[in-house]
DNA sequence: TTAGTATCCTTGCATCGTTCAGATATACCG
DNA sequence: CGGTATATCTGAACGATGCAAGGATACTAA
């Protein structure tokens, strides 16, 4: 092979890829759909690519775990949308959340290895990301900000903010990862579930 | 090195080591609450107990989620046990709720890496393991039985068993993992804030 | 055009789970 | 007691992984 024609390949195959950064995010996002969170390795993801598995650092990112919190963070975004999209023109406080708790379950079973990423222990330390820590917050403030600007506030908001994203959450997880089976909810789809575990909470939430 | 004094040697760490398994499950149980479930290769499982890598496959576990699988089982079953403990003697049916949804959470924080395991995505489908589902549900059941035999049967057990459930495994999931931070609670210590969150339940658990 | 920098490649290392062939101790059978 | 069979463990090696170091290449600005 000619270095002319080496040069000619590189053409094709630009050796600087343009940008690698976003490249590389959404070909995680689609490797993590079609082979979950196991199938994500920085080789697979140099394929997927056309570049090779050393390329990523020092330029966009200086580790794996840097490359899954970018990842987890445009996870944690999208969740925040679609919640906040799915929450927009509630009546009431009640179905507010209910539709919150809804989304974010729904989100969780349309996106599984996407939100295993999110909430797994794959990112070894979240205190390297502040920024990922900051965007995760944010669906979280939705609930919080339901329950805070309700009539009276009979109940303290922030401990009702946790007991639901608690209860979401934990739900959410044991589906997610199969340790609890639909028949088990003793209701037919798990949004009927969640709605009607939100009725428990009854007149603490208005 | 001649022949004998190879013997000899061998006298000491005996070539057959006599029960690997339990040696390889305690030595494992060790390494976890030391370096984490990260930390807990075969390699150093094989060091920690005197052996070869190799020499768990074929005889003892066929495979690493084998291993896994049944340190979890032991895990289960300790957890069950201390949630019956803890909950003996109950006067009514919520204050047995508290008892066994403050030791979920006791257990979780007290074994976090195990905790870790037990529920984590380490090991990849719980279909091969049948007995590691029989023995997870039992703490699972301790819940629903303390449900099902209340004075009336208001609500349906199977549903409440299953809010109750997701509310004290999200919590805790949320808290092991750190993705929540006990100054969000509104309420001093973890075990104060399960017990309100199962008050919230109210006129549900009579 | 040329120097400098950002980006990417090549090579290689340590670790991981795992396989395979062979060594060794225990158990069983005569 | 002796010999063989079986269960158990070792040793070397394979492929895959994340990652470090240094060289190659393209873009950028003077």
């Amino acid at each position: 092979m000619t270095a002319t024609h080496k040069a000619d390949l590189q053409k094709k195959f630009r050796y600087h890829h343009g940008n690698l950064r976003e490249a590389a995010i959404t070909a995680a996002l689609e490797i993590l759909k079609r082979d979950g969170v196991a199938g994500l390795s920085l080789r697979a993801l140099a394929k997927a690519t056309g570049v090779t598995p050393t390329a990523f650092y020092e330029s966009h990112f200086g580790d794996k775990d840097e490359l899954l919190a970018a990842v987890a963070e445009t996870g944690f975004q999208r969740l925040a949308l679609q919640m906040a999209e799915d929450a927009t023109g509630a009546p009431d406080t009640q179905t507010r959340i209910e539709r919150l708790a809804v989304s974010y379950i729904r989100f969780a079973t349309e996106n599984k290895p996407l939100f295993q990423l999110m909430f797994g222990r794959e990112l070894s330390d979240m205190k390297r990301f502040p920024t990922l820590a900051m965007t995760a917050g944010k669906s979280y403030s939705l609930i919080s900000a339901a329950l805070s600007k309700r009539e009276q506030g009979g109940e303290d908001a922030r401990f009702l903010t946790v007991a639901i994203w608690s209860l979401c959450h934990g739900l959410t997880t044991l589906v997610v990862d199969e340790k609890l089976k639909p028949e088990q909810f003793g209701v037919d789809t798990t949004e009927a579930f969640v709605k009607k575990t939100i009725g428990l909470f009854g007149s603490h939430l208005v």
